[in-house]
Order: structure tokens, then C-alpha cells, then sequence
DNA sequence: CAGCATTGCGCAATCT
DNA sequence: GAGATTGCGCAATGCT
């Protein structure tokens, strides 16, 4: 899935310059200030009619607070985001590793199992053997997923 | 490799701020604009020296280009992650599948070694009451889970 | 209408 | 040097 045209993304934006100035190193909190773009190269200079900004008081006041607020959220969902997909890596990890060892006792219980048929077929052969003779039936008999070849 | 041990240095912090000018709301979007940032409010004024951008032509010639590749290959790692998470997020459901269908195996082996074993130690009785007690050997075999405790 | 959470997107610094 | 990653801020939108 790739998107080789990239057009421009409709519905945006405003008239608004937002100009970042982000404060040295130091735990400086930034002061980041806000241009209301200035009118060059012919902008218009009073908004028209449409502006979800409306530009008003809201440049430098509670706007300013609302962004710190969603940077914060934003920085938390993020986080959280991250953490999640570690998580289910993770999980896939150790989901691998149980069914490893599911896998592992598989074996080992179809293991016993056969030797447990094996013994038994020796036994049904050996009271054949000793009362009646009829063993065909016996060796023929219907399961036989025991691929021993051992026939003493 | 996918390391965490990226120091996070990240002085993005330079002086410089960016305007970013994207009026679309009518199409129509001007180039961004870089602003030296006037000195308001006790910042440096203009400590003309180190720019990174250095604000020359590069505003609006091949910087543009290269913003724009920029931003493509961003949208598209970006797209990948999302991805992979997903996939890795079916991984996991995949291996829970996996597990259950293991674990009911596992139960049916057991089941079928259980029964195997009861039917062994049947005969074994009833051949040490009738005639040859030698089948201490087969019941003393090694494995052990078997915790029956069914006597008849 | 408020308020946090998510998501798409662009920018810039790094990494490869 | 070009693309890939990554952190971050902004804004739209979703969800309570």
C-alpha cells in the first residue's frame, strides 16, 4: 500500500505563522511566540469571514495553554503507543517459548505412548502365542500408527 | 537493530525559528517563510553566526524539494510501523491459536496414555494372579505421570 | 461547551 | 549524499 500521488491534503490550515523558538538546552521552558502573519506580499490583511482561529486573543492566551496541554497528551499517547507495541512483541516472544514447550511434551507424551502400544502388541503376542494361535487377526487388527519396526 | 541505547541528546534547540505559512484554505499556499526571529521579549537578538539553515536560497529551491522527499519517506516509514505493529499484533493471535490447539492435543494424549496405562496394568494383574509374575519390569518402566490411583 | 486522547502531517536532527 | 527513523509540535477529530 503505497500511495504514490500525494496530493495536497484538503481542508487546512489558516492564515496562521506559528513561529517556534525553542528555548537552549537548559530546562528552559520555551516561549514560543506566535506571528500573526503579517500581511507581506499581499495577504490579505483582516480575515475575510472564515477562519476557525478567528486569530483573536486566543493567539497568546488560552490557545498557548491548550497546546502545552495537547503536547502533553500528545507526548502520553504516544508513549503509551510505543509501550504498547513492546508489550505485544513481547507476548509474541512468549507465546513462542510456551509453544515450544507445548510442542516439546507433544513429543515426549507420543513418545511414552507408542512404547506403551509397542508393549502391549508384545504382550497380545505372547498370549497368542501361548494359548491360541490365531495371532493374525491380532497383527492385523486396526491401529498401527506405532512405526516401530522392531519384530522380535 | 532497533536499540534503545540512542542517547537523546537532541539539542534541537537552535535559535531558529520557523514560520510555517500554510494557508490552504483557498488553495493557495505561500512559501514558508523563515523569520529571524526578531528579539521580543530578551531573546538574542541576532547572534548571526550558526544557522543551520543558514536561511540562504536553500529557503525555497532545493530545500523545498527536499523537504518534500522528506516528508514522503516519513509518511512511508511511518506506514510500515503501523504495519508491522499489526502484524505483529495478529502474530500474536495467531500463536494463542496455535496454543490452544496444542494444549487440546496434549490433553487428548494424555488422556489416551492414561487409558493405555489402565488396560496395562489390567492385564499385568491378571497375569500375575494366573501364571507368571513378571511383569514388574513393564510397570516399573520409567516415566512416571501416570497418577492413577484406580485399583480394581 | 470542555478536555483529554488519537491521528495525520510537516519539520528537523540523526542514523544508515 | 539520499532515504529511513525518530522526537516534536500543530491541528483536526474522536471520545467522554
Amino acid at each position: 500500500m503505497s500511495k504514490p500521488s500525494q496530493q495536497r491534503p484538503n481542508t487546512d490550515q489558516n492564515g496562521v505563522s506559528v513561529i517556534q523558538t525553542q528555548a537552549h538546552s537548559s530546562g528552559l521552558q520555551q516561549v514560543p511566540q506566535l506571528v500573526p502573519i503579517s500581511p507581506s506580499g499581499g495577504g490579505k490583511a483582516t480575515p475575510p469571514s472564515k477562519m476557525k482561529k478567528t486569530s483573536t486573543e486566543k493567539d497568546s492566551d488560552e490557545y498557548r495553554q491548550r497546546r502545552e496541554r495537547n503536547n502533553l497528551a500528545v507526548k502520553k499517547s504516544r508513549m503509551r503507543s510505543k509501550q504498547k507495541a513492546q508489550d505485544t512483541q513481547q507476548r509474541v516472544n512468549e507465546l513462542k517459548e510456551e509453544n515450544e514447550r507445548l510442542e516439546a511434551k507433544i513429543k515426549l507424551l507420543s513418545k511414552e505412548l507408542s512404547v506403551l502400544k509397542d508393549l502391549f502388541l508384545e504382550h497380545a503376542h505372547n498370549l497368542a502365542d501361548n494359548v491360541q494361535p490365531q495371532v493374525t487377526e491380532a497383527s492385523n487388527n486396526n491401529n498401527n500408527n506405532n512405526n516401530n519396526s522392531k519384530h522380535p
